[in-house]
DNA sequence: ATTACTATTGCCGTTTACGTCAAAGAAATA
DNA sequence: TATTTCTTTGACGTAAACGGCAATAGTAAT
């Protein structure tokens, strides 16, 4: 079995592979974040566009713009060794770090406060009616005050 | 010492607090997130209504609507015991459940990639010139093809 | 060649989440 | 009392990220 040298893609191809439309993949074209070659008129995917596009699309999924993924994607040029660059570029990481982390954070936060509901919901269905009158917490309380915060 | 029984915060206090704006808090209120009680004409918040605020806030940090952050404060009602309301509500959990989860993961493995390139400019700056022409990996590819994905 | 897709480039429309005045009423301060 | 200062309600504007045509232009199948 051999591997294929070129694998290329339509950008129907691609539209259906990810769910999402062509007018998406030409949007995020015209933004530069994808630069598929040409065959006369026609749009050709690489291997390397798709992997963009599973990038751009996961960093979509995580609140960026397209600007800041494009811009993520634009690595410094290594050649000309420009001290200033890198260090913009640097620093652009690491809040783009911070962002990330504080995400994971609320992220860990906000499941907790779910999970707990939908164990409310799971045990007012399964179990009868009601315990005792089963109520909410007023509110998803569960960091209210808890350290004056 | 004593607790104050009732604390109170006027529109700009909130603004202050979180970083926000004023007409952020009166866009939050005409889309049902906040409903603060008046004082003449007045807005004021309890410490409750603060408490939606920063939720609502953490939603948006993690990519919620206004809409979806709505719909996750109403709660749904427990006195006439309505199964499929709280079915409904069941599901809906649920789902955001899924997508936080598929977000912790897109943020591990972003943090990954990030933090791989924040490495790089690190040794590049620091360590003198390159070591070898030191290059980067032609694109973010920590995730390509590894498992024929 | 004729039908039938699939793609391409405009280009205007839409939704979300506010920004930005403007006019006017209260409230605090000099 | 005069004057800032804060707030309120409109109402219009805007940037981002596409949606949804329309009018063609290639390409594929019959």
């Amino acid at each position: 079995m051999t591997t294929p040298l070129t694998t290329i893609f339509t950008i129907s191809d691609l539209a259906k592979e990810f769910g999402i439309t062509t007018r998406t993949l030409r949007h995020y074209e015209e933004q530069g974040l994808i630069t598929p070659s040409r065959s006369g008129l026609n749009r050709i995917y690489s291997p390397r566009d798709r992997l963009r596009l599973k990038l751009a699309l996961r960093g979509k999924r995580l609140g960026f713009s397209l600007h800041e993924i494009r811009e993520l994607f634009e690595l410094p040029d290594l050649t000309n060794n420009d001290t200033a660059q890198l260090q913009a570029y640097g620093r652009k990481l690491e809040r783009h770090r911070a962002q990330l982390e504080q995400q994971r954070e609320d992220a860990a936060i906000m499941l907790n406060e779910i999970e707990f509901f939908a164990k409310q919901c799971q045990r007012l269905l399964s179990g009868g009616e009601s315990k005792k009158d089963g109520d909410w917490p007023e509110e998803p309380t569960s960091d209210i005050d808890v350290k004056g915060n």
